[in-house]
Order: structure tokens, then sequence, then C-alpha cells
DNA sequence: GCAAAAGTGTTGAGATTACACCCATGC
DNA sequence: GCATGGGTGTAATCTCAACACTTTTGC
């Protein structure tokens, strides 16, 4: 990390001329039927006791992309993920410390249980409800809101939601997914009409087992980012 | 990757242990039945004799937003023109001076001649066809990639074409401009139709007279970006 | 056998496309 | 009066949404 002072409540840095430049990623996964985004908990500096999402400074010479996945990846330890930029954040305001521009990231990941590391540059790190989240620090809610409504709108019109399933899944399960993001139902058989006639799904000779019919197991064909009509 | 290289090139300013900020303005219009942009050629530095975007570096204290309008402005003279993020492009070796981190906006203004300002920053200042363009300095050929699709898709999903067009204009000004940014031809009679039903066009008790029948005028009646179906 | 979820098909409304035709003006 | 672009209408096609029915399993 830079400095003596990145991330951790954004506190004080030799006065510069110039913003320093940060960057902050809001991770999505889908557990417990919810759509979930993981926080951190900010232990000094005047939001110490606030949640955000996790970022820090950008290292001289480090990619913005490159530093969104070091934060991700110290935090969760994971490396396969859905990584996008989404905007950026440039107020003189909006950390009391220093002018600091934050390059917003999204990310997607299929729920993982455990393996969060909290490090020592924060109090605690955890996953909150997108509908039922704690009052954030900086502009944090903006950038939520920001956030969730790229990944409605990408939804539609992209193959994304791959980054949020696991290698294999029913059609109900993709359809949970768009339902709980969209906050809305979806016609079972339409939404199945749509999601097959991409031709992005190959049917799997297995079956998932519950209470009732056993459903057809389905795994994508590709998994990276392609821009397809899906509502 | 973190370390010297601070005092070749335009770097002006002491060494420092992060990334700068800046922000480049792709700023758009239409003239000659063109799409154009306007380009700045670089005085001093690695990049000297090259055109790029006008942009500069984001003041302590200033907002993002506030450093694209003040930057065009000095250029342009004109205050009223669509401004919007575009992306933000940070890679370490996109400036040799110094680690920048560019803030890209896309802008669009009608059409004005002449008063435009080189001020003692640039050699040179003036407008290029986008599909045209000469050889750009920093990555900045990327951005001028970036910003035309951003455009493109803006056009069929939104009203900023009112940004392009003067107080009055003909239906055919419209289309051509959606046929100059498109880059194909669309049908005269179904165009019409989408754009009137639309509703945000009052047509004016005059008419513009050319060698044939003369064309009913139409006016905006608002002038702020919105969020329509266009094509 | 029955409840519940999986899987398949149909139909009507509305949007989109591809046209043909008349109208008004300058020359 | 005629060439040229402006203005209006319409039929065929496609897409999308709403819905009914059959199938397969667990209990």
């Amino acid at each position: 990390m830079a400095g003596p002072a990145a991330g951790q409540g954004r506190a004080v840095r030799p006065p510069a001329s110039s913003p320093r430049v940060a960057v902050d990623a809001v991770l999505f996964t889908i557990s417990d039927d919810r759509l979930q985004t993981l926080l951190v908990n900010i232990k000094t500096g005047p939001f110490a006791g606030r949640w955000a999402f996790p970022g820090g400074l950008v290292e001289l010479g480090e990619s913005l992309d490159g530093a969104a996945y070091r934060e991700l990846y110290e935090k969760t330890g994971v490396r396969d993920l859905y990584l996008e930029q989404l905007f950026t954040f440039g107020d003189a305001g909006r950390d009391p410390a220093w002018h600091t521009v934050a390059v917003a990231y999204f990310a997607l990941v299929p729920h993982f249980e455990r393996g969060l590391k909290r490090g020592d540059k924060y109090a605690d790190i955890d996953w909150f409800p997108v509908h039922d989240l704690p009052q954030l620090a900086y502009d944090h809610s903006a950038i939520a809101a920001y956030a969730l409504k790229r990944l409605q709108a990408k939804l539609g019109y992209t193959n994304i939601v791959y980054s949020l399933l696991p290698d294999e899944f029913t059609l109900r399960e993709i359809q949970a997914i768009y339902e709980v993001i969209l906050n809305h139902k979806l016609d079972r058989r339409n939404f199945r009409r749509k999601i097959l006639a991409l031709g992005l799904l190959k049917p799997l000779p297995k079956t998932r087992h519950g209470a009732h019919r056993p459903a057809a197991l389905y795994t994508f064909t590709q998994r990276r980012p392609m821009n397809v009509g899906v509502l």
C-alpha cells in the first residue's frame, strides 16, 4: 500500500498540489435469495465505525483495474470475478481528509462461504443485502445506487449473469437471479424461451432433484462478457 | 513501477507518491455534414506536434465536471453544452511523463463559427472529422473510439440530439444528424413517425425554404437530457 | 393419487419495416 | 410542367406478453 494512511479513514497525508486517486469496489453476490454487497467497517478517521465499500489509494504505476482487483483479492481471496469500471466520483467534499477522486468499480461473484479477511485495515467485513444497507461512509450511498442501476441495466443486454452462477444450474435458478436483482417477477415460460434462444446455454445430461419433478441442469458455453438481448 | 521519471516531458510538478488526475474532453459537433471533434496541438514534451483532446490537470478542490467545463470554456468560450463523464483511463504508461489518471468526458455543441482560442498552452486548435482523425497523443485514439461508441448508443435511447441542433430545425436536419453519426441511412417516413411520437418536438408556424417544397420547422419543447426510445 | 414444479405450445396486441402515393415549391 | 424533396398512409412481418395445458417427480 502507498503511504501511511492508505485506505483507513482516508486519514491525513502530506499536502500535495492535486487530488489523490482511489478505487472503490461494489462487489455483488446472490445469497439467501437476496442481492448482497460486501462492506468493510472503517477503523479510524472521521468515518470510524461506519461501513463502506472496500477500496484504497491507487499506487503509482498501478492500473485502475489492477488496483480494484488487488483490493478485492485482499479482502475475499477471490481471483475470478467479473469486474467493470462504473463511474468516477470526484467532488472535493466527498472525503473530508483530502480531496480524493474515487474510481468506482462494480464486481460480481457467485456466492461463496467464508474466506473474508478484514486485514488490519478494517474493524470488520461482511455481506449486506442491497435493499437494506446501513448508513455508508463518504458518498458511498450514491455509488451503491449507481452500481445497482448499472447492474440492473446490464442484466438486460449482456450475459453477465454467468458471473453470479456456479458451473451448473437450473433455468429456475437463473430466473431467480433476474427476479431478485430486477425486483419483479418474470413469466417462467417467456423467460425460458428467451434465455434458451440466445444459444449461450448447453443442457447437461443431468438433473437436479428437489421436492418435485427434477429440473434439467445447464452450463454456459462461454464464460466471458458479451452483449446479447436478454430482456 | 513506482519510481522516478518525474522531470522529463510536461511534468512541471514535484514528484509525488501517487498518480495525478486530469480531465480530457471529446467535444463533438456536426459541421459540413460530418461529425467533427475539437483537437488541440501540443506544444512541448514527448508528444509535441501531435494532436490531442483538450484537457488538463484537475485542481485541488475542483470537481471533475467543473474541470471539464473549465477546459472547454477556455478553448471555445461556449458555456451551454451537453457534458457527460465517459470513462476513466489510468494505465501507468499512457503518459510517459508521470502516471496520470484521465477522466474522459464527452460533450456536444451545435456547430459554431470561430471563437476557438488556442491560449498559450497549445500551438493550435481546430475541428477534425471523426472518421479521419490524425494520429493522436497519449491513448487518445482509444478515448475517441470509446466516445464515438457511447454517442452512437445514446442517440438510440436518449434525446441528446437536441444539443447538436440550433433552436429551429427541420425533421430532415435531425435525421441527417442521426445518419451521419450512426453512419447509415434511415427511412425518412419511419424516422419521422418515431421522432414525432416521442412528443418532444413542437411544430413552429414557419417553414424553411430551399430549392423545393418548404419544410416545417420544429423546436424542442424541453432541452434537457431524457431517456426515450428513439430507435 | 395428489400437490407442486418442470416443460411445451398458442394466441392476440403492438411495434417495426418496407413500401406507394400525393403535395408544394423553384426553376 | 417537371424535378425534387416534403408530407401521409398502409400492409406484411416480427416481437412480446399473457396464458393453458401436459409431464414428472416426492410423498
